[in-house]
DNA sequence: CGGCGCTGAATAATCAGACAAATGCGTTGA
DNA sequence: TCAACGCATTTGTCTGATTATTCAGCGCCG
C-alpha cells in the first residue's frame, strides 16, 4: 500500500498498472487499514466526497468499496453522521477476507491465540465425524492425495496442494456445511499463509506418518482415534505455524482478496 | 417479498412505504431469493440494466447490493459474463445476514443439522474455557443475568435478554473473539429464531436448573464440569429447537437484516 | 425549568446518462 | 486446423444533480 502523503492513512490511490477492479482494491485497502487500527472503531471516515477525491477515484467507486465493507460488518454508514468504524465485536472475523486482511497487516496475539485454539476444537471433530461417514469413494481420494503429497513433499506447491485436499476432503466427509466452512476459512487464513512461509531449512520434519495415523483411523471408522490422530497432526502444524510467526513477526505479502 | 407478476422470482421492488435504504432491501430479498435456490448456482442473473429496470431501481442501488451479495461469496461479476450465483462451497455460511437469509426461507436439513452439531462443538467448549478465565466481575454479572432471568422466565423478552446476556458473558470469558463472533453468529442464527417461535404452552420446561448447573462449573473453575453441563443445556435447547422446526415447517417470519 | 416540536444544514442515498474497459465468441486468414 | 483479429455485450467507472435522513440547535409550550 503507497501512500503518497504521510497524513494518508489509506490512500493507495488506483494501480495504474492493468486493471485491476478499483473498487475491490479499495476495499481491500481500506479494510486492512480498519483492521490494522489505522482507522479505530467508533471513528468516522472522512465524507465520501472528500475520501473519493483524496483516492482519485469516483464517489461511485468509492460507496461500492463501502458496501462491501459493510456486509463484513467493518463499517456502518448513515447519513447526516457519516460512516463510521464499527465496533471490533461486530466484525465478520470468521469472512475470508476480513481474515485475510488481518493477517496481511500484524494479526493481534489475542486473534492468533484464539484462532489456533478454534482450529484444534474444529478439525479433530471434523475427523472424527468424517471417520462414522467417509464412504468409499472418499476414503479413495485422501488416499490419493497423501500418495500424491509423499512424492512430491510439501516443499513443493504439487505436494501443498495435495495437503490441502487431503484436509478438504475430510471436510467433505463430514456432511456438515458449516463445518466445511469455517474449516476451511480458519485453515486458509492461519496455517496456509504462515506456515509455507518458513524457510526451506526450516519446514517442519516429515509430516506424513502422522497424516497416514489420520487417514487409517478414518479409513478404520474409529472416531476417537481419528480424532486423537488428528489433534496430533493439528497440534503439530499450530506449533510451527506459532514458530514462523514468532519469527517473521507477521505474515507479510498481501494477496489477492477474492471479493471483486 | 411481494411480487407483482409472477414471472419475477425476485422483484419486490422499493416498498413505497416510509425509507428503507433501497440498496439494502434489494441486497436482502435477492440474498433470500438466492439462498433459497430461487436463482441456483452457475446461474446468470438478467444484466445490472434489466435487472435494475425491473426493480424499478437505478442501476447504482442494484450495484450496491451485488457488492453486498459479492462480498459475502453469494455471487460473482465479470464483465461481458454477467453477475453468476457462486457455487454453495464458496457462500459464507457463516455470515450473520446470510444465516439470517436462510431461515427466512427454509433452511434445508443439512444446514440445519449442521449448525446443530456445530454449536455441540463450540458452546461447551466456550463453557470450558470460560470455567479456567472467567474473572470475579464476569461472574457477579453471570448470576445478575441468572437472577433476572429467572425473575421474568423465558416467556417474557426480559427474560430471553437475559438468557442471550448470560451466554454472551460466558463468550466474552473465553476472550477468544473468532470463538465470540462464531458463537453469537450461530446462536443468533439457529436458536433464538426458532425456540422462542413456539407457542406459550410448548415453551420448554424450566431452564433454569440446567443454566444454574452451567454458572456452578463456571464459578468453581471447573472446566470439565462446566463443558458437560453446558452440553446438557444446549442439547436440551436444540431438542425444542427442532421441536419447532419440525411443526412449523420453518421460522417464517422476515426479520431486519443488519446489512445496509 | 424541562420537555417537545420545528427548522436548517450536513451527509449519505439515489438517480440519470455517458464513456471506458474487459472479455467471450465468431470470423477470417494463413 | 488453428491462431489472430475484431465485434458486440456486459460490467466497471465517472460526472453531476437531486432526494432522503437525521443530528443539532432553537424556540415554544407546559
Amino acid at each position: 500500500m503507497v501512500s503518497r502523503r504521510s497524513e494518508d492513512r489509506a490512500a493507495p490511490a488506483r494501480q495504474s498498472k492493468s486493471s485491476a477492479r478499483i473498487h475491490g482494491a479499495i476495499a481491500h485497502d481500506l479494510g486492512v487499514a480498519i483492521v490494522s487500527g489505522q482507522y479505530k472503531p467508533g471513528e468516522i471516515l472522512p465524507t465520501e466526497i472528500e475520501f473519493s477525491e483524496r483516492l482519485k477515484v469516483s464517489r461511485s467507486a468509492y460507496r461500492e468499496a463501502v458496501r462491501t465493507l459493510a456486509a463484513k460488518g467493518l463499517v456502518e454508514s448513515r447519513p447526516k453522521t457519516g460512516t463510521r468504524v464499527t465496533p471490533g465485536t461486530r466484525w465478520n472475523l470468521l469472512d475470508p477476507d476480513v481474515l485475510a486482511w488481518f493477517f496481511e497487516a500484524e494479526p493481534s496475539p489475542e486473534l492468533v491465540n484464539g484462532l489456533f485454539e478454534l482450529r484444534l476444537i474444529i478439525e479433530p471433530t471434523a475427523a472424527a465425524f468424517a471417520a462414522e461417514r467417509r464412504d468409499a469413494q472418499q476414503l479413495t481420494r485422501m488416499r490419493e492425495a497423501l500418495m500424491r503429497m509423499e512424492r512430491h513433499t510439501v516443499a513443493t506447491p504439487e505436494g501443498r496442494d495435495a495437503d490441502r485436499e487431503f484436509h478438504a476432503i475430510i471436510l467433505e466427509a463430514t456432511g456438515n456445511p458449516p463445518l466445511i466452512c469455517l474449516a476451511s476459512t480458519i485453515g486458509a487464513g492461519v496455517h496456509w499463509t504462515t506456515i509455507y512461509k518458513a524457510r526451506k531449512d526450516e519446514l517442519p520434519r516429515d509430516p506424513m506418518p502422522a497424516h497416514w495415523k489420520v487417514f487409517d483411523a478414518i479409513a478404520a471408522g474409529g472416531p476417537d482415534d481419528a480424532r486423537s490422530a488428528m489433534e496430533a497432526l493439528v497440534r503439530a502444524a499450530l506449533r510451527d505455524t506459532a514458530r514462523a510467526l514468532k519469527r517473521t513477526g507477521h505474515s507479510g505479502q498481501p494477496r489477492q482478496a477474492r471479493t471483486g
